[in-house]
RNA sequence: CGGGGCGUAGCGCAGACCGGUAGCGCACCGCGUUUGGGACGCGGGGGUCGGCGGUUCAAGUCCGCCCGCCCCGACCA
């Protein structure tokens, strides 16, 4: 079954993409080129994503502040690869208040230099680290090729920024958010990510050291799904962020930065996705069930009604995110279309003939037509559907991993690797040189995507060179 | 910034080649019949045709300039 009027995912997958996410109503355009409003459906899945993820900082020891939306241009100057890395997509303030300012404020593109300059003022002994704040708010880069969610000039993400005494502590805090994310991720959202290191040519624009979880895309390209860096002592000596250690010694800190966004949103609908629409992950889904009653008449719509109130509230009391959908000037085939439109993982269906059985019709987003569809007793109700959402959740990754890994493959030489990253991802041994690695992008438009954490045992042969290499990583195409 | 496409009602489009005072589908409003997989009938409301200028008795249509958006490439979370 596919909805007639969408995209197909196959022939199209970006036009597809599109539509699921203007007709899903989770966001739309907004009259600046490159800029979306996040509606209000998009926003409760965004708020689910939020709450998830803060309550793992939270856990983790971070607290949350607000840092401002203006720096000054000279901060972003500090730090020479930052500045290079951001300056081509930076909006700059020369004027305010009709005015022409004294030093122009760039929109931040991203609060390391900010945060940096707050933290040397804050941050005089040892006593005072580590430092652990994350703040959540919106960052402007201007890109030249915009898409919804995936990339828009203005985004909305967390930015979490620490600072530590030793290197090694910064390094654990690096992989410490990297598992939160990845954690997020695989059980929240059920996206199956890859952990792993990203190369020199694809690191952040300032940070030593840049680790990323990559995901699979239902087109085969591959999203950076979130990122966390090892910043070294770069931001440290560059905003003069100093402390005396037990030893009365002057050093410098050690820092890390990482971040998520609302690109996730465009992970989820692109894992997840079918041709009749959004399929969304019980665990984030801002509507878990829906409800759709069914009746022709007045005595049939006060019987079903009965029911329907009943059976709603008793999910809401049990915890679900429950909504009943009454509207009479739509059948209730318009109201499933459009609700698998919307990505809703579970239906209830409530008919006269349910009433009449004291049964339920059960209708799973994940598998679609009558085969998602079984018909149950209204008694303990709430423990079925709760089996049914973990069930939905639990079948979303694992198939989605099972299409991560299938896409996968192996080459056993050059010329393999430039069909595979065609339509999949590789995964080969490399040497680490830059220019091997500058020549498959050159050649196939794909790129390093990252040095995954897990590597195999020995050691082989660069696939492109065919010298030496220690380490195996993964090249595809890239959003 | 290069290549392509498009701008006409809220959305999707026709009308343009061949100039004559704007139409279709969906959506919307009203009434009635419908309702277990995208209902139907009847009646209705809604448009400075992206903007500016030019040609003409007359411009959605022809000419010029500008603006915007989407898609594909180089850059990026």
């Amino acid at each position: 079954m596919s909805d007639e009027n969408l995209a197909s995912r196959r022939d199209n997958f970006a036009e597809w993409y599109n539509q699921i996410v203007l007709r899903a109503e989770l966001a739309d355009y907004a009259p600046v080129r490159g800029c979306m409003v996040v509606l209000p459906y998009g926003w409760a899945l965004w708020e689910n994503i939020q709450q998830a993820l803060d309550r793992r900082f939270k856990e983790t020891g971070h607290v949350n502040a607000a840092f401002p939306l203006f720096i000054p241009m000279s901060f972003l100057e500090k730090e020479k690869e930052h500045v290079e890395g951001f300056s081509p997509e930076l909006a700059i303030v020369t004027i305010g208040g009709g005015e022409k300012l004294e030093e122009p404020l760039v929109v931040r593109p991203t609060s390391e230099t900010i945060i940096g300059y707050m933290y040397s003022k804050w941050i005089k002994s040892y006593r005072d680290l580590p430092v652990l704040i994350n703040q959540w708010g919106n960052v402007v880069r201007w890109e030249m090729r915009t898409k919804l969610f995936l990339r828009t000039l203005e985004f909305y993400w967390q930015e979490g920024h620490t600072a530590h005494a030793t290197a090694e502590e910064a390094r654990e805090e690096t992989l410490r958010m990297l598992d939160v994310y990845a954690d997020f991720a695989i059980n929240e959202a059920a996206v199956p990510v890859i952990k792993g290191i990203k190369s020199e040519s694809e690191k952040f624009a300032g940070a030593v050291q840049s680790t990323t979880i990559e995901a699979m895309m239902g087109d085969r390209r591959a999203l950076q799904a979130g990122t966390s860096h090892f910043l070294g002592q770069n931001f440290a000596r560059a905003f003069d962020i100093q402390y005396l250690d037990w030893h009365n010694q002057l050093q410098y800190v050690w820092t890390t930065s990482w971040g998520l966004s609302t690109r996730f949103i465009g992970a989820i609908i692109m894992t997840h996705g079918d041709d009749q629409g959004l399929i969304l992950p019980p665990r984030l889904a801002p509507i878990q069930i829906v409800i759709t009653p069914i009746y022709k008449n007045d005595s049939e719509k006060s019987a079903v009604m009965a029911v329907v109130d009943r059976l709603s509230t008793e999910l809401k009391e049990a915890g679900f995110r429950v909504k009943v959908d009454p509207r009479e000037e739509v059948t209730p085939g318009f109201k499933f279309n459009d609700w698998e439109m919307r990505g809703v993982p579970l239906r209830i269906e409530i008919g006269p003939r349910d009433v009449q059985n004291e049964t339920v019709a059960l209708a799973r987003r994940d598998i679609p037509g009558k085969t998602g569809k079984s018909f149950v007793p209204q008694t303990g109700l709430a423990n079925r559907v709760g089996e049914m959402l973990k069930a939905i959740q639990q079948s979303m990754l694992e198939n989605a991993t099972a299409f991560r890994d299938k896409n996968i493959h192996e080459p056993r030489d050059y010329a393999e690797l430039k069909e595979i990253v065609q339509d999949g991802w590789a995964f080969a041994w490399w040497c680490g040189d830059p220019a091997c690695e500058a020549r498959v992008k050159e050649e196939t438009k794909a790129t390093t995507r990252c040095i995954p954490l897990e590597q195999p045992k020995g050691s082989g042969k660069c696939i492109v060179c065919s010298e030496k290499a220690d380490q195996k990583v993964y090249f595809a195409r890239a959003y």
